[in-house]
DNA sequence: CATCCATATTGACAAGTATCAATTCTCGCA
DNA sequence: TGCGAGAATTGATACTTGTCAATATGGATG
């Protein structure tokens, strides 16, 4: 497929039920291993790193190594991009 | 297709670059005619026709009849759905 | 260094989707 | 009532995506 534009990206990395199942379960915690993902879903191991994926490189999450387990985290900037498409298509605000 | 998460139905009809052209172009007018969506994208107008259902059944517009065309205008609710996706993934709040 | 565990990648396949050409439907209007 | 224009549907096709089994990778630790 062409490039993408990154809006289109990140409503495409969520608008999936296990990506946004996820999300859901990361924006109430601060880090969550990628192991213990497959207690939400009923979906294999490699679908659930394949999902990851999808969302690092939508830029919704990041990862960091600690110790064996590779935990993620919401993106940074994650909230301020959902903002600024939300401004563009709902006039929303964001309150801080 | 099984029943979706409706949540994911929004973000899945806003997730492709025609429909969120459509819908782009919809918050900064009253309504346009379906006609009027061709000059934007070049896809043909079984593709139009196809998108604007997409975003129909969503929940994303709503159609009416004004004599010879059809007109398409964002949802009355859309942005608060909006605004309520958003609550559960940023923190979000709406400034009314 | 060897091994083990957690994660990622590969390969394959089924299902979903975007697109267009051709056709059909549906009003408004003469 | 019949015609014409705008919009929707149908059918076909190529592309994308979600999924799993099998395999590979890469640190931690003995």
């Amino acid at each position: 497929m062409k490039r993408r534009d990154p809006d289109v990206a990140l409503l495409s990395a969520l608008a999936d039920p296990v990506r946004l199942s996820f999300v859901r379960q990361l924006v109430e915690s601060d880090g969550i291993c990628a192991c213990d993902f497959s207690e939400c879903c009923t979906v294999s191991q490699p679908t659930i790193s394949h999902h990851l994926k999808v969302l690092r490189e939508a830029g919704v999450v990041v990862s960091e190594r600690q110790g064996t387990n590779i935990v993620y985290s919401l993106a940074p900037d994650f909230s301020r991009r959902w903002a600024g498409i939300g401004a563009s298509l709902a006039g929303l605000v964001q309150v801080a």
